[in-house]
DNA sequence: TCCATATTTCAACGATAGTGGAAATAAACA
DNA sequence: TGTTTATTTCCACTATCGTTGAAATATGGA
């Protein structure tokens, strides 16, 4: 991953409301919500969801697909996975013993488990 | 974690310097590194330095040490962890068979086995 | 003590982000 | 076709961020 993209998702992130609906399409899973829905979960314009919901989208971190009049937004798994990588990423250079930490992430990441 | 709390940490890593200088003390591990070698490394004013470091130690996702004239900073990978498990909190609600993504994230952190 | 090195603090500037009102677009339905 | 619902786009306003010069603080050594 270039790091202006992990910028742009991590900026993505960073902003309350962003992160409220990134969070809830995480918890919604495949089956995602609609835009007017989310408004109403999280009590935000129609207007600034919308704007948020774009960024979100640029950043490649949601989804979007029209069903009817409403769209349907869902959690982009797999950037968020690179996302989390790239963070990671050739921590102590091998050194696994000063590295334990990093060990944990894995065993408290157990959404589906 | 509270959600102003990760707000907190995914602004602090949501600028290119500062993902920088996150991502060099990841691979420099528990030895950490002065922050005058950080601004060397990523060719950036001192003092530029200083208020981001502040900004990812107030975040919590470095912490510093003196060391005689230097100060050493190194990376909180608990924090980092923390912040990882609040991304995909509760996903998919227990459906395990909808939610294979994030298992994969698991199987590519692995910076040290 | 005096000086050099390492880092931080302060103040100010320009640039960017977040919000909401109003209008525009898109689809469903009578 | 005309109307309603759902969502987005445009625009302007305020607030916050990132950077830099200059000064201040802290440590080590002559």
């Amino acid at each position: 991953m270039e790091s202006n993209v992990a910028v742009a998702r991590l900026s993505a992130l960073a902003q309350p409301n962003r992160l409220a609906v990134f969070r809830l399409l995480v918890r919604a899973g495949n089956e995602g919500i609609s835009a007017g829905d989310i408004a109403r979960s999280l009590n935000v314009a129609a207007n600034t969801l919308s704007s948020q919901l774009n960024i979100l989208s640029h950043a490649g971190l949601v989804t979007s697909t029209r069903d009817g009049r409403s769209i349907i937004y869902r959690a982009a798994f797999h950037a968020m996975a690179d996302l989390m990588v790239y963070l990671v990423e050739d921590c102590c250079q091998g050194h696994a013993d000063i590295c334990v930490p990093i060990s944990e992430i894995t065993d408290r990441i157990a959404c589906c488990g």
